[in-house]
DNA sequence: TTTCTTACA
DNA sequence: TGTAAGGA
């Protein structure tokens, strides 16, 4: 990092009374060497995770990777797979279903008020 | 700086 | 499968 890169902020709301950011799941994408370094993988790695299927990050209007919290987090997820020896088919398939699980308590918890691990781990 | 392709282990 | 390097 030659300078501190600000990932291109497509859109931020109007800050006027200093309020805190907050790390949104799809908020702030970082750029591919950011993601990298932030989940501990090389570049090339990411990228060839994505050429799989692993990962799927937002591209912006140029065509660079933008990665959120979320697809870190993922790529997290992958490089223990990975490591345990889970092909990329597999990987896809816990993938899925932790997004599909992840998906389920945030509609639980805006149905219901109370969340979906409420008390629970 | 990032992307893509190709090659190697 | 993951990593490296080249060139745009």
């Amino acid at each position: 990092m030659t300078r501190d890169e600000a990932p291109e902020p497509g859109g931020r709301e109007g800050n006027g009374g200093g309020e805190g950011v907050r790390p949104h799941p799809d908020r702030a994408l970082y750029a591919i060497s950011v993601a990298a370094e932030l989940a501990g993988i090389p570049p090339a790695t990411l990228r060839a995770w994505e050429a799989k299927g692993l990962l799927t990050p937002r591209r912006t209007d140029g065509g660079t990777r933008r990665y959120s919290e979320n697809d870190i987090a993922r790529s997290r997820r992958i490089a223990e797979l990975s490591a345990q020896g889970v092909n990329s088919s597999g990987i896809r398939q816990i993938l899925e279903l932790q997004d599909e699980n992840a998906r389920l308590r945030g509609a639980a918890s805006s149905a219901t008020g109370d969340g979906p691990g409420a008390g629970q781990d």
